[in-house]
RNA sequence: GCCCCCGUAGCUCAGUUGGUUAGAGCGGCGGCCUUUUAAGCCGCGCGGCCCGGGUUCGAGUCCCGGCGGGGGCACCA
C-alpha cells in the first residue's frame, strides 16, 4: 500500500531499520551542524581543468545529499549534491577504515552526509572527485527519492511535492533560480532609477484597482470582513499623492477566478508609478526593462519558445487596439460604436449581460491575444474597460492605456493614470451601476481613494507586470504551474 | 460550471479481442567486487492495478458513480 497508509512498504521499513541500526551503532542521526564546509561549486571551481589521473593534496570539506552510488566492494563512488552543485566521492575502505566504510556503503540514497578528502581527477573520465577519509551522517532520509535517471515526471506529484521535483529535476531547479534572479533584476532596475519599494495592505476593507472578483475573509476582533487585494493600484496612487514620486510594490494579488495554465488564484504582481510620466514613457521604460532583465538573467534578449524565437529587443511593435481587432477579427470597433452594432457583426448573439466594452474585450481575448507572439503593445482602450485610466488626449471614447503581450499572453498593463477626482467619481458611479446590475467584477466605490485624489495627484504613469507570466516567457515554460513553486491545487 | 483524456510496484513505464499465480528498468534486499559515472556482476518482485458499486463463469481491461490530475471551453493578470 502507499506510504501514507503507514502499512509499511518494504522500502520504508528498510529505512527505518537502518535508522535504528545507526542509532544502535552510537551514531548521531540528526546532528546539529557541519561547520567550515565549502560549497561544492567552489571545490569544482578550484580544480577546473585538472588533468585525468592527477591526485592532488588539496583537502576539502563538503556536505550534501547522496544522489547516486556505484559500489565496488572495498571501494565505491558516491555522487554528493548540495545547493550549489554535485561532486563525485571516491570512498575507499583503506582510507576510511573497515567500520566507517561499511556504515557509509550501507547508507541510503537521499541521506545527507558531510565528508572530508582530497581532490583528484579520475583516470578514465577525468571527473573531479574527492577521495574521502572522513565522513559523518548529517540527516537520515526515511523515504526513497525519485528515480535517479527518469527523475520525477508525474505532474501532480511535482506540483504538490515541489521539494521532490527540485530534488529530481534539474530543469525545475533552473527555473526557480532564474525566477529569483529575474525578480532581483527587476528590483535593481527600479531601485537604480530612484523608485521606492513599499508594502501596502494585503487585507483591505475595500478592494479595487482591477476588474476581478475578490476573496473575502473575516477579522474576528473587529468583527468585519476584509478582502484580499486584487491589486495594489489605489494604495500606491495615494502614495504618489503623498509625494513619493516613484514608487513600486512587488507582491501577491488574489483573484477569485478559475485556474488555468496562465491563471493562479494568487499571483505575483509588480506595480510601479512614476509621477510626471504618461503611458508613452511607461511603454518605453517597460520594453527597456524587460530586455535588460532578459540580458542579465539569460545573457540574451532572444528566447526560445517551442518552435519560435521571441525577440525582446526594443523597440517592440506598437498597434492600436482598434487596428489589432480590425486586422485579426475583421471588425472595426470604431464603426460599430454601440452594443447592438457590434453584436450584429458576430456569428452568434452574445450574452445580453455583456455591454459594448465586454464585447470588445472578448474580441481582444479570442482573436487578437493568441496572435501576439512577438512582444507587442496594444494601445488605446475603450473607456468602459478602464475605470482608472485617463481619457485619450486625441481620441474620443478612448483612454491612454496599453497592454503588453508576449507569446500570446498578456504580461503587463499600463495607463496614463486618471487624476481628475471628479472624472474618477463618475467612473466609480458607472462601475457601481455595473455592480448593481450583477457584474461581479465591477469596481466598488472607493470614497477614501477619491478624497486622496482631491488633494491633487500629479500626472502619473503606472504599470502592472505579471511576474509569473514574465518568468514563463523567460524560461519557455508552457504553464504558470511550472514557474510557481506551489500552485493552487484541489485538496 | 461544461466537454475530452488519464490514474498499474518507491520512481519511470508495459499490460494483446475481458481468461492461468499482473510484468520490465531504476530503486530495495542478499551475495561477489578498490576507478565507476543513467547502468560493475549474479540472484530475489517487494504492488494486486485511485476509491465504491455493477455486468460476467471470470475485470487492470467493459458499465455507472466518486476522488485526483492534464488539456480544452468560459473568465481573467
Amino acid at each position: 500500500m502507499g506510504a501514507e497508509e503507514g502499512g509499511g512498504t518494504d522500502v520504508l521499513r528498510d529505512r527505518r531499520e537502518k535508522l535504528e541500526r545507526l542509532k544502535d551503532a552510537g551514531i548521531e542521526v540528526f546532528p546539529h551542524e557541519f561547520p567550515e564546509r565549502e560549497d561544492i561549486a567552489e571545490v569544482r571551481a578550484a580544480h577546473e581543468g585538472l588533468a585525468p589521473g592527477i591526485e592532488t593534496e588539496s583537502r576539502h570539506r563538503v556536505a550534501g545529499r547522496i544522489v547516486a552510488r556505484r559500489g565496488h566492494g572495498k571501494a565505491c563512488f558516491l555522487d554528493l549534491r548540495d545547493g550549489s552543485g554535485q561532486i563525485q566521492l571516491h570512498a575507499r575502505e583503506d582510507l576510511l577504515g573497515a567500520e566507517p566504510y561499511g556504515l557509509l556503503v550501507d547508507l541510503d540514497l537521499g541521506d545527507m552526509i558531510g565528508v572530508e578528502g582530497t581532490a583528484l581527477a579520475t583516470e578514465r573520465g577525468g571527473e573531479l572527485s574527492l577521495a574521502i577519509d572522513r565522513w559523518r551522517l548529517l540527516a537520515k532520509s526515511l523515504r526513497p527519492p525519485p528515480d535517479k535517471f527518469h527523475g520525477l515526471e508525474d505532474v501532480e506529484t511535482r506540483y504538490r511535492h515541489r521539494e521532490l521535483d527540485l530534488l529530481a529535476n534539474e530543469e525545475s531547479r533552473r527555473i526557480f533560480t532564474l525566477r529569483a534572479r529575474a525578480i532581483a533584476e527587476l528590483r535593481r532596475w527600479l531601485d537604480d532609477r530612484g523608485f521606492v519599494e513599499v508594502e501596502t495592505p494585503v487585507l483591505q476593507p475595500l478592494y479595487g484597482g482591477a476588474l476581478a472578483r475578490p476573496f473575502v475573509t473575516h477579522h474576528n476582533a473587529l468583527d468585519r470582513d476584509f478582502y484580499l487585494r486584487i491589486a495594489t493600484e489605489l494604495y500606491l496612487k495615494r502614495l504618489v499623492v503623498g509625494g513619493i514620486d516613484r514608487v513600486y510594490e512587488l507582491g501577491k494579488d488574489f483573484r477569485n477566478e478559475g485556474v488555468s495554465h496562465k491563471h493562479n488564484p494568487e499571483f505575483t504582481m509588480l506595480e510601479w508609478y512614476e509621477a510626471y510620466a504618461d503611458y508613452g514613457k511607461t511603454a518605453h521604460d517597460f520594453e527597456l526593462m524587460v530586455a535588460e532583465v532578459a540580458e542579465r538573467v539569460l545573457g540574451t534578449t532572444k528566447v526560445e519558445r517551442g518552435e519560435v524565437t521571441i525577440d525582446l529587443t526594443p523597440p517592440w511593435k506598437r498597434v492600436t487596439l482598434r487596428d489589432a481587432i480590425r486586422e485579426h477579427a475583421g471588425v472595426d470597433i470604431a464603426e460599430h460604436p454601440t452594443r447592438e452594432a457590434l453584436a450584429a457583426t458576430m456569428d452568434s448573439e452574445p450574452d445580453p449581460a455583456e455591454g459594448w466594452g465586454k464585447l470588445v474585450d472578448g474580441l481582444l481575448a479570442k482573436s487578437v491575444e493568441p496572435e501576439l507572439i512577438q512582444p507587442t503593445f496594444l494601445l488605446d482602450y475603450p473607456v468602459e474597460l478602464s475605470p482608472f485610466a485617463k481619457a485619450h488626449r486625441a481620441e474620443e471614447g478612448l483612454v491612454e492605456r496599453w497592454e503588453a503581450f508576449i507569446g500570446g499572453v498578456e504580461i503587463a498593463n499600463s495607463f496614463s493614470e486618471l487624476n481628475d477626482p471628479d472624472e474618477q467619481r463618475r467612473r466609480f458611479e458607472q462601475q457601481a451601476a455595473e455592480l448593481a446590475r450583477g457584474d461581479e467584477e465591477a469596481q466598488p466605490f472607493d470614497e477614501v481613494f477619491l478624497e486622496a485624489l482631491e488633494h491633487g495627484m500629479p500626472p502619473t504613469g503606472g504599470v502592472g507586470l505579471g511576474i509569473d507570466r514574465l518568468v514563463m516567457m523567460l524560461t519557455g515554460a508552457r504553464s504558470l504551474r511550472e514557474v510557481v513553486l506551489f500552485p493552487a491545487m484541489r485538496s
